[in-house]
Parts: C-alpha cells; sequence; structure tokens
DNA sequence: CCCCTGAGTTCGGAAATCGAACCCTAGCTG
DNA sequence: CAGCTAGGGTTCGATTTCCGAACTCAGGGG
C-alpha cells in the first residue's frame, strides 16, 4: 500500500476490518461473544487463524482479553470503548444487509431500542442543517 | 460457516466486505475511481486478485461494468444504487478512523455537505423516540 | 509495420488458511 | 492419586490465496 496510507481516515480502518473474519468476529463481540471456544463454534474458524485475529484486535485495541473465574481462570475477550465505538459501522452494514441481502423472511434478529422498543435506524446527515445525505450530496475535498 | 448464515443480516455482507482488498477498492470507487488500471495503481493491488475482487462485486451487483468510449472502447466500474447504498457503512468507517486512528493532524480529506458546507456526522438513532443509540441501548431478540 | 495503452490472463514462488492432532493446566471422579 | 474433562491455545502438513512479473490481445498512432 502506497498512496492509501495517505488518503482519508477511511484506508486505515479498511485494513484493519477488511481482514478475513475480522468483520464477523465483532458481529460475534457485539452479540455478545466472549470466549475463544464460544468464537470458534460460531464462526467455524480454524483455531489458529482465531488465535491470531483475537490477537490482533487485541492489539488494536478493540478488544481487551481479561481473565475472569468460572470455578477456574480462564480468559475472555471483551469490546473496549475503542471497541464499542464501531457500533456504527456494524449497524450500517446491517441495515445495508437488510435492504439488500435479506433471506426473504427479513432479518433474523430483532434490534431494538432497550427503553422505548423502537427500531434502530442509520443515518448519514449533514451536522449543519441537519438533512440526511447521499454520496452524491457530499463533496470531497483534498487535504490542499 | 455454519451457525453465521443464520444469524442477523450482518453476515453477509461481512462475508463480501470482509474479503481482502474489498473495502479498499469500495472506498476508492466512491472517491470516484472507475478504471481498472486506476484501482491498480491507487491501491497497489495485483492484478488478478484486482480482477477477481472487481468481478465478486459486480456479481454482487455493488458495481455495474460498463463500456465507454474514449477514442477506443475501454470499461468502467461503477457504483451501482446497492453499491450507493453502501455509503453509510464507509461513513461510519471513517468516522471511527478519525476518532480512533487518525495520523495526528486529523483527516486528510474534507467531506462537507454539497449544498450547505456542513461537515458529515453518522448517528444511530431510536426510530421511536429518536435518541442516539449505543451498543448498551439495544437489545437483541432472538427470532423467536 | 512497430509501438503504445488499457484490460486482462498466466505462472512459479511466497504467504495465509485449513483441519487435525497435540499440549498444558486445574478441577472433578472414583 | 490416577485418570478424565474442558478451556485455550500451539504445531504441522496440505491447500488456497496472493504476489510480481511476464505475456496476451485489440485498436489506434506515427
Amino acid at each position: 500500500m502506497r498512496v492509501v496510507d495517505e488518503l482519508c481516515t477511511v484506508s486505515l480502518p479498511a485494513a484493519l476490518l477488511g481482514e478475513r473474519w475480522t468483520l464477523q468476529l465483532l458481529r460475534q463481540a457485539f452479540l455478545g461473544t466472549r470466549r475463544f471456544e464460544d468464537f470458534q463454534s460460531a464462526l467455524d474458524i480454524s483455531r489458529s487463524v482465531l488465535t491470531d485475529r483475537l490477537g490482533t484486535l487485541v492489539e488494536a485495541g478493540v478488544l481487551r482479553r481479561e481473565a475472569y473465574k468460572d470455578a477456574r481462570t480462564r480468559y475472555e475477550y471483551r469490546l473496549t470503548e475503542k471497541g464499542l465505538d464501531l457500533y456504527p459501522v456494524l449497524m450500517a452494514l446491517r441495515r445495508w444487509g437488510d435492504r439488500w441481502m435479506a433471506p426473504e423472511e427479513g432479518p433474523s434478529f430483532d434490534l431494538s431500542h432497550r427503553s422505548c422498543g423502537g427500531g434502530v435506524g442509520v443515518h448519514v446527515t449533514c451536522e449543519g442543517c441537519g438533512v440526511e445525505l447521499t454520496a452524491r450530496d457530499v463533496q470531497v475535498t483534498p487535504p490542499r
């Protein structure tokens, strides 16, 4: 990667999340998965790669590896603040999946606002005037 | 992948976009890149893999391959409606990159609302009461 | 005719992934 | 206390995927 690194701040996250399995791991993490074994069996990923990916994510500060006792010392991987802040990315992905790749009978999980029961939306908006924006409404200005 | 396929609609998009280079290709596409050679030199990806990835994206309906004349027949890859609708995903990625991986002097590209000049924000909100949501505010309900 | 360009394809070697087996630790079983 | 079990990894040989560089093909241009 040459040019990429100098461009906008999409490319670094894209390099991290664009590694195989990483997005799937995060999805599992947001669904509550924390233990090595559970990731492994949920995703059907090879154990060595799982070790590697979890390590990458921990290094990136997205997950944190923590010991806990359950009659014995075990480890769990939990989202850090930085990791939790990826939520909009996952939600945007989900919204797109719902719209364009849904398996006929709609999403198989239901998300709702814990306190009022409303649905979850993702919006790209103008911070000046507040309207919803599409790619065509946005102007890209190179650094200088 | 066994369990994954049955879960929420994050996993299918995640499998598509989680392939190496795919996110980077999309980022380039949103920046206006359309020609094979331009993707290749912008990303420094090997030509054979580029062929493959562009094909995958075309098959997925995210890009469309179109002939055009520029003194001669050439081809270009353009975002379809389905592809353009991935904008929130890229914006969410960017916002996260700005917050957590910014290279010191802030984002190197500037995005603004074409008609009013305002910044671009990404928000996960409740469609009932309108408040902004984080992962902790959202409840996941299995299918049944 | 020869060269150039865009868009690929082909191919041998390097790197990543896979599946299966193996390791280590600590509690439980008998 | 020997043996079994479970979580969390590591190791290893066989595949797959990726890489870089060279080659192909078609249509201009000089």
